[in-house]
RNA sequence: GUCCCAGUAGCUCAGCUGGAUAGAGCAACAGACUUCUAAUCUGUAGGUCGGGCGUUCGAAUCGCUCCUGGGACGCCA
């Protein structure tokens, strides 16, 4: 049912054609304040084609409109025709649908079933698990579960950052300070304080980048050393990854980082080389793609791959393989133009399907203004956060629930709540500057407060014995309408968050509907004798449902206590 | 220098493809727990929507330009 469907067909015969229902479709809007109606038609552009003020044309379409029955009346104020739903219809229509639905309300059949890949978090190896990492990560998560809730089949992949000149530079750097033992203990803290010493060093020791570059070379043509060397820096990280993957609840269908691509690259040089894309410039191959562009390296005047290369790559490989109709990379706004050109290559080499890839990037995570930057060891520690975030949630339990059952695992779902609530709810190219106070807050417009509004409505469901009948409930409550007409929405957010590739618009909303419910219950007394205390029960859990799902989608859990 | 983002209340941000009185949260102040979880709710206060020009019946929203901040710009990823 689409009740601003209905609204256009029946300006469309009043019109007698003046105006496509398309056009109506864009013309109609939400009015600003609920007083003014559900749907508003402004009538300013008629005033050109029947040389009549707005007002009068309203008030003249106001006279002859039929209204379907799940209409009110019409209204017309300033120029515009507002027309009011009949909020007692729509109240029972909606809330039965999500009690026979339930989760599944909102989901959709728009993907066909249709692959789409989703490259993201991919942290470098022996580097920390970074803030700006966790972008990546529950970014690409939501988007992932927002994907599969629209028909998609999805296919998470993590690019693992294994392969590259860093490897070289960490190898050199290992080799002249590390100390084995010391590494075993703590892996990534130890690797990072050689990273950083050796980027350090380089800025007096200009040779020390040659050798980095060296190593790496040894390292793509198989050294032994190298290569061992390399597996064991690997698997440390894999191991450290892990945990925080453990407490985000986020999982992956595919680990094939750059390395992977090692035995493919020589396949898309020959692709470019057939096609006659590649050219010499100052000793390195290139591919010249436009003129607004610079062109693409795709490999070093020492013969050694680039980042592009890997990219190429994979590309290709996830084509064959997944055969994907869309391939989305949520990858750091900072590597725009990396993109940008890996597509254009992709198109010059005649791949038909460059047009289903996308590159979804978000803004930085900033340190006084700044980029945080591994190299100057300026990084925040996800991990860490994480477990400050859990704390404080384990602090706020034994204050407010001491009897709380599983305690542990409530305060792990409300503390990492808070931290993914806290990156998807604003629009992603915003840079965002690091405070972990803001991180830690459970109070506003954060995802405990989501999280203890779901709370409350299952604590209204238990108490009041919620259970489902076959028979439809009938709500007549005007307090609620503000909750109806979220509620009618969330199915709009989704599409809209899937087009925009913007889990925002779905954090937003867990607000809008969390806040409509609080409102509703400081003022309703639900669980009191009333006529509608079923109705309203079944409007609570309308709410818990959909907060719910919503929730997942972004990545969060819904305790039922807390 | 060229290109890409962004500039809305003290702070953090909403504001969908232009529309009716500019919206939240935090912080500040004043209220509401013997009553469904106060991680909540109700009020008060707070803004030349970076500046200018233009398009339009109508601009925070679109176009141009300038200013400010951030980022990217061949052998890093």
């Amino acid at each position: 049912m689409n009740y601003k469907n209905m609204f256009v067909e029946a300006l469309f015969i009043q019109l007698q054609g003046t105006l496509e229902k398309t056009v109506l479709e864009n013309m109609i809007e939400k009015p600003k304040y609920e007083n003014m109606g559900d749907w508003a038609f402004p009538c300013f552009e008629l005033a050109k084609v029947y040389r009549e003020s707005p007002q009068t044309i309203a008030d003249k379409l106001k006279q002859n409109l039929e209204l379907p029955a799940l209409f009110e009346k019409a209204e017309t104020v300033g120029g515009y025709l507002n027309v009011f739903l009949h909020k007692s219809d729509v109240s029972t229509y909606i809330i039965n649908k999500i009690l026979s639905e339930k989760s599944n309300y909102g989901s959709s059949n728009t993907g066909h079933n249709k692959v789409i890949t989703i490259d993201f978090s991919s942290p470098n190896i022996a580097k920390p698990f970074s803030m700006g990492h966790l972008r990546s990560t529950v970014i690409g998560n939501a988007l992932a579960n927002i994907a599969e809730k629209s028909g998609y089949t999805t296919v998470k992949i993590n690019h693992l950052g294994d392969w590259g000149t860093q490897f070289g530079k960490l190898i050199v750097a290992y080799k002249k300070w590390g100390d084995e033992k010391k590494v075993k203990e703590k892996p990534i803290k130890e690797l990072l304080k050689l990273y950083i010493q050796f980027h350090e060093e380089a800025e007096q020791y200009e040779d020390l980048n040659n050798e980095g570059r060296e190593w790496f070379k040894k390292l793509e043509e198989g050294n032994e050393e190298a290569l061992s060397l390399w597996q064991w820096f690997r698997e440390e990280s894999l191991k450290e990854f892990a945990k925080v993957y453990d407490l985000l609840g986020v999982k992956f269908d595919s680990y094939n980082g750059e390395a992977f691509y090692n035995d493919k690259m020589d396949h898309v040089i020959q692709l470019l080389e057939e096609k006659n894309l590649l050219q010499v410039s100052e000793g390195a191959r290139i591919v010249e793609v436009s003129n607004d562009m610079p062109p693409c390296l795709i490999k070093k005047k020492d013969g050694t791959t680039l980042y592009a290369t890997r990219d190429l790559a994979a590309a290709i490989y996830r084509q064959d393989t997944y055969q994907f109709a869309k391939a989305l990379y949520v990858v750091g706004h900072e590597q725009s133009l990396h993109f940008k050109q890996l597509f254009s290559v992709l198109e010059k080499m005649g791949c038909t399907w460059h047009k289903g890839l996308a590159h979804v990037p978000f803004g930085m995570i900033l340190k006084d203004g700044k980029k945080m930057s591994t190299r100057k060891g300026k990084v925040v520690l996800l991990e860490e956060v994480l477990q400050d975030a859990i704390k404080l949630a384990e602090k706020n339990i034994s204050e407010k629930n001491p009897t709380l059952a599983g305690k542990d695992e409530v305060a792990r779902q409300i503390g990492t709540g808070a931290v993914i609530f806290h990156d998807l709810k604003n629009y992603r190219l915003n840079d965002i500057e690091f405070s972990l106070e803001d991180m830690l807050r459970f109070e506003g417009e954060t995802g405990p407060y989501v999280q203890y509004t779901h709370a409350r409505a299952s604590s209204i469901l238990r108490k009041g014995n919620f259970q489902q009948t076959d028979e439809v409930m009938q709500l007549d409550d005007d307090q609620a309408w503000t909750i109806i007409t979220t509620l009618v929405e969330f199915p709009n957010v989704l599409k809209r968050a899937l087009n925009d590739y913007d889990p925002s618009q779905i954090a937003k909303y867990t607000l809008d509907l969390a806040k409509s419910f609080n409102k509703y219950y400081g003022s309703v007394r639900i669980l009191e004798e009333h006529e509608q205390k079923q109705a309203r029960l079944a409007l609570v859990y309308s709410v818990q449902t959909v907060l719910q799902e919503a929730l997942r989608l972004l990545g969060i859990q819904a305790p039922d206590e807390m």
